[in-house]
DNA sequence: CTATTATCTCAATAATTCTTGAATTGTTGA
DNA sequence: TCAACAATTCAAGAATTATTGAGATAATAG
């Protein structure tokens, strides 16, 4: 992940429907779900509007689609995803832990540790 | 940091001087610089335009301000930086650990452990 | 108090992004 | 093949965002 990648997934994430799409697509990973019923999802959006913002995320490479009979199935890219978090902390541990210390800490409560396997 | 604040930052966030900004004054942590040295640091942009793009980010509560004299020195709001990165990953997180798991890497090769002086 | 420096504000314009609706492409089943 | 369905593409207009330059505000030095 460069900047011109972070800026481009920065603008996607940056409109609300698109916002909302990809937190719907995370959720519904890694299955997907098509672009008709991601519109439905979003207050019944228009099919072109949904296309529109779908497309979008797709440049910005935090959604992938693959056809499935007359449907197209779009999932969320999480390896873009989680690029993105390193671009952001990547930036911000620039000798400063204090940033990421708390995000860490953070991390470490919503990524349950899967217990009882502890390794390294 | 809920939705609505986190879509602010990222339409911060996704705009090119911004982000260099941000980049620029997590790298000035803690002390910060004035507008008119953020302002040199980006190609000598104009006072205005710096202005402009300052308060942008002071909105999206990503810098803080204070005057010095006659300077405003801005300097990088750290927590809220961490917030999104956990709004990001609780996104990411819901039962999909895979997301989590490659961040997780990357943050902790990012922030170095402190070795030898480390203190909490 | 005046001049200078640093920054902000405002209005106009330029550029970009979003929405809408109509037309088009691709897929399936009868 | 044809009708129906799912989604995309395109063009026009609406809305939002960025840049510019002129002028205003605030602080300091002389």
């Amino acid at each position: 992940m460069n900047e011109k990648q972070a800026l481009h997934a920065f603008a996607a994430l940056s409109q609300e429907t698109r916002l909302r799409i990809v937190r719907q697509l995370v959720t519904a990973s890694p299955e997907g779900m098509s672009a008709g019923a991601i519109g439905e999802a979003m207050d019944g959006a228009s099919s072109s509007r949904m296309s529109f913002h779908l497309s979008h995320l797709e440049q910005a490479g935090l959604v992938e689609s693959r056809r499935d009979g007359r449907s197209i199935i779009y999932s969320a890219a999480l390896t873009t995803l989680s690029g993105l978090v390193e671009f952001l902390m990547r930036d911000c541990c620039q000798g400063h832990p204090e940033v990421c210390n708390p995000a860490m800490a953070a991390l470490s409560s919503c990524c349950e540790p899967t217990k009882g396997t502890s390794h390294v």
